[in-house]
RNA sequence: GCCCAGGUAGCUCAGUCGGUAGAGCAGAGGAUUGAAAAUCCUCGUGUCGGCGGUUCGAUUCCGUCCCUGGGCA
């Protein structure tokens, strides 16, 4: 059976990599997949830095607004969905182009997750409830409970670490299944005919803080703030308006935070989320570390690969 | 000018009845199997404002000077 080739652009926020995948996808004849966990959301644009409408016509996009944003979208709809477009877009000739920061949905993907039925929000929330003490959840005690339950599971999961462990109790209460015991859901032949090349923009840690700066400030003239109020309007449970930006923004509207705050936390918060991205990326062997004007590079060793691939 | 209150880690502050100090935040590194922009783990030597004095020993007590905030003139 044929190889197929797929790409992934990677990188931390504010990277660059948008701008590079939009190069590639025409220089390759290829289409963008976004995986990010915010610009799925319709309605989260500036504050998920979504693609401009400009990037999103030079070049095909798939899976941005997806979905609204009260309704729960996760690792496994996302794979699902970018399983099913990657081959698509392999069946038309084209070459699939995965970018985004979200390494966790990429690692879904590539290597599988576990054969599970749905758990259901309120599952969770009433766990939450039923180990909430003093405002507080007792996580030593749900490590407790899981301990008797499954402790092969209780022994990978901290007993700090409240949402493992409310999740690992949710599998255990709904599915009366132990979490340790979960089977892998079996690959699809495409998928394992897959070929992945996986490059990773990256800048100095300072150009890196810089641009984050930059289109932290960006982001608020733009208007942030009135976005957020909109979304609270339609949505204001939405859990996607926890994320960097859009929870900053919302202390701002309480009146919790002064507007400097408001800048200067956005930036932190988003530093911080750039170095976990970091980590991700440097974790993986497979993953090769490129500069933002690679595109050359990137390009001659895609062509070359698919030379060898199809004969 | 006088009277208070302070000056301790990058920041906010604890503390040492005299034996050279520790939290939170920031920062760095790491983990990560259906919320992942989430959740969590590990990492703390800094002339304890300067200079003198007392003492075996001072960041701690005393004196003096400098700086910051508040009050009085």
């Amino acid at each position: 059976m044929k190889r197929e080739l797929a790409i992934a652009i990677l990188g931390p926020t504010a990277s660059g990599k948008t701008k590079l995948a939009v190069q590639l996808a025409n220089r390759l004849n290829g289409e963008i997949v976004c995986m990010d966990s915010t610009t799925v959301y319709r309605g989260l644009d500036i504050g998920s830095s979504k693609p401009s409408s400009e990037e999103l016509s030079q070049a095909p996009h798939h899976l941005v607004d997806i979905a609204n944003p009260n309704e729960p979208f996760s690792a496994f709809h996302f794979v699902q969905l970018a399983d099913k477009t990657v081959s698509e877009i392999i069946s038309r000739g084209k070459l699939p182009i995965i970018v985004g920061g979200t390494y966790f949905y990429l690692r879904a993907l590539q290597f599988g997750m576990f054969e599970l039925p749905t758990i259901a929000n309120e599952a969770v929330e009433a766990l939450e409830k039923e180990f909430c003490e003093d405002d507080k959840v007792n996580t030593a005690k749900m490590h407790e409970e899981l301990k008797k339950k499954d402790p092969k599971a209780a022994e990978t999961i901290h007993p700090n670490d409240k949402y493992r462990l409310l999740r690992a109790l949710a599998i255990l209460r709904t599915t009366k299944e132990l979490p340790s015991q979960l089977k892998p859901v079996p690959f699809s032949e495409e998928q394992k005919n897959r070929l992945w090349m996986k490059y990773a923009v990256t800048l100095s840690r300072h150009a890196l803080n810089q641009a984050i700066v930059n289109r932290t400030e960006k982001m608020l003239t733009a208007g942030l703030v009135k976005e957020t109020q909109a979304l609270l309007d339609k949505y204001p449970d939405a859990r996607c308006l926890n994320s960097i930006g859009y929870s900053e923004a919302k202390a701002f509207l309480k009146k919790q935070i002064t507007e400097k705050q408001l800048r200067n936390e956005i930036i932190e918060k988003t530093r911080q989320l750039a170095k976990r991205q970091v980590t991700w990326l440097r974790s993986d062997p497979e993953v090769r570390f490129i500069d933002f004007r690679d595109h050359d590079r990137v390009c001659l060793e895609v062509d070359n690969l698919k030379f060898v691939l199809n004969g």
